[in-house]
DNA sequence: AAAATCTACGGAAACGTTTACGGAGCACCA
DNA sequence: TGGTGCTCCGTAAACGTTTCCGTAGATTTT
């Protein structure tokens, strides 16, 4: 007997559904005897309440929607972990999207989880995406929203990040204590804010040692293993090749590490290379890789913190949070 | 002006709600100038319909439900990647869920696709997952299901896997060949298929060949890392240690490798050693990993394409699919 | 014995849609 | 002039819930 409904039962015990809606709640309205043979009912003919129907009335789906850029991403599933745990001990349900990176799909995405009536937001904001329409639309309807790691200043939401200058600073400072002299950086895609700003805490540590940043040790690159590949094996080659790189991410470094193998470049002796992440695998590479540590799980739990807090006191929704984790340096034999 | 529905726009025009539904459907019943003042206002009101609602009327949802045991495995990230995608295009959305190998999580994850009331059912069972009436229920309710690379035969649905038991036997076999006499397997949780599957393909070749199977060089792990490291340790200690050792997947391989390194065991030379997988990492470790590759993407496709068109034709539903992909051997380094 | 209170239930509106049906208004033709 | 057909629109039921309100009957109070 497929989905059974409240009427279904109300019709085969000649009671009405309201007196089953009351009895399947526990409410105080309804005769012990009634109760129990709603139950039964319910029990045997395996009832599940409809949350599209609770939801019409309820005005509340107790769903938060959350957007990431991929998730076949160590860092972002780990923020997904962290995210639908606290969620879940609220009670909340979550529903994972992931834009690729397509501006047109997070678009998309948001119009349909609008549709679909969550009650907040949690993204992190696909790299093609300069325009902010559909984001800031959310601030009309009073859908509350939290970016995190890839945030915009474009945006009316509460941010979570890492200290991603702090991170660029650290493993730039690094390599110049290490006695490197020739410093290059393969960054991640301009527009986007993280690549921004470890940039800017690489430049920083450069400036501080009287280093100069030099065009041609800065590189660009998405955040995927074989773009860096390409990329590392030019820098790599040029007339005066550097002697440390600073990859934006994990999973660039892990580009770059299979270009100097491939130009047979020893590593950390003639190359040495610090990434950005702390992916599990990093210490299981050949050489280890150091890396900057950022916080992922922990992200992910204060986005949910922020994002429930907001859905539960709509009433303060000006105060918009900002938070920035910690990074530190995990040094192993690859610098 | 939060929330805008059909109602709000049919009032502010004048007419009936109907129509403004027409409108938006472009159906011919509505007169030009009237569509266009709908969708004119429709657009500055940034209307969004409810799928709620509408999923209510049309009994009809156009979403399937996944559930997977872990998001933060490639593996499966990728086969969420190849259904989403199938999925997308036949106008379809996916809510992805995970189950954390755990029960008692995936019996209420069904219980609230169920209550969701999607069209289908993807999912890849909980390896602590032994009773199996919640998924059977799946058929009473007419929610078609299918089963992925963690499926079982007390279930009643469609199964897409790899063909496991091949990829033990190459395993095997190809550490055979390489002259190993010692051959270990780190395998699987006992009651999940995929493991005995791997393992009997395992034992099939050593029979094949003559070999001997020994219990000593046989231990169980979850495919977790750190949980492998801790057997492997273990195992690699014993007074005859085995000089090869096929791991049920990269994951336990990683830890395997881990733990070698621990121990200042040579890899190839006195340790050889075979994962299953295919991971992207593989490539890149030191040794690169030899391992059995396993089709993911495909397996998503596939299994997104078998559960549409169940959902397309109901009535076909006693025709149960079993496909079964193709594994084979990619040889690298560390064997 | 009448009045008040309590218990257990039903009626009905509401949430936001879709859609079958019917009908008003108009033009056209015989 | 009356019928026919078309265009455009409205009414209302339905989907599955929750919840406010009302009420019949039983029980208690005065």
């Amino acid at each position: 007997m497929p989905q059974v409904s409240i009427k279904d039962i109300a019709r085969m015990l000649n009671i009405s559904i309201a007196t089953v809606s009351r009895a399947l709640h526990d409410r105080y309205d309804v005769h012990p005897e009634t109760r129990k043979k709603v139950l039964e009912l319910a029990e045997k003919l395996n009832y599940r309440p409809s949350s599209q129907a609770i939801g019409l009335v309820k005005r509340r789906t107790n769903t938060i929607g959350m957007v990431v850029p991929e998730i076949d991403n160590q860092f972002f599933s780990e923020i997904i972990n962290g995210l639908e745990n606290v969620a879940y001990q609220a009670g909340f349900n979550v529903m994972i999207f992931q834009s690729q990176n397509i501006y047109e799909r997070e678009v998309k995405i948001i119009d349909q989880l609008i549709g679909a009536r969550v009650d907040g937001i949690a993204i992190s904001i696909a790299s093609s995406t300069v325009d902010f329409k559909h984001l800031n639309l959310l601030k009309e309807m009073d859908i509350p929203l939290v970016m995190f790691d890839r945030v915009s200043d474009e945006v009316y939401g509460h941010k979570i990040i890492n200290d991603n200058i702090e991170g660029g600073y650290l493993a730039a400072e690094y390599l110049i204590k290490q006695g490197r002299k020739r410093i290059a950086h393969v960054g991640g895609v301009e527009n986007l804010k993280i690549s921004q700003q470890r940039l800017h805490g690489f430049k920083a540590a450069l400036r501080d040692y009287q280093m100069e940043f030099k065009e041609e040790y800065l590189v660009r690159t998405t955040f995927k293993i074989e773009d860096s590949f390409q990329v590392a094996l030019k820098l790599l080659q040029i007339p005066e090749p550097p002697d440390a790189i600073f990859a934006v991410s994990d999973y660039v470094a892990l580009g770059v590490l299979k270009a100097a193998k491939e130009l047979n470049i020893k590593i950390p002796e003639e190359l040495a290379l610090v990434g950005f992440s702390n992916l599990a695998v990093a210490p299981l590479l050949e050489p280890s890789l150091t890396t900057i540590n950022q916080q992922s799980y922990a992200i992910g739990e204060e986005s949910a913190r922020i994002l429930l807090e907001h859905i539960a006191h709509p009433e303060l929704k000006t105060e918009l949070q900002n938070k920035i984790f910690k990074t530190n340096l995990v040094i192993r034999n690859s610098a």
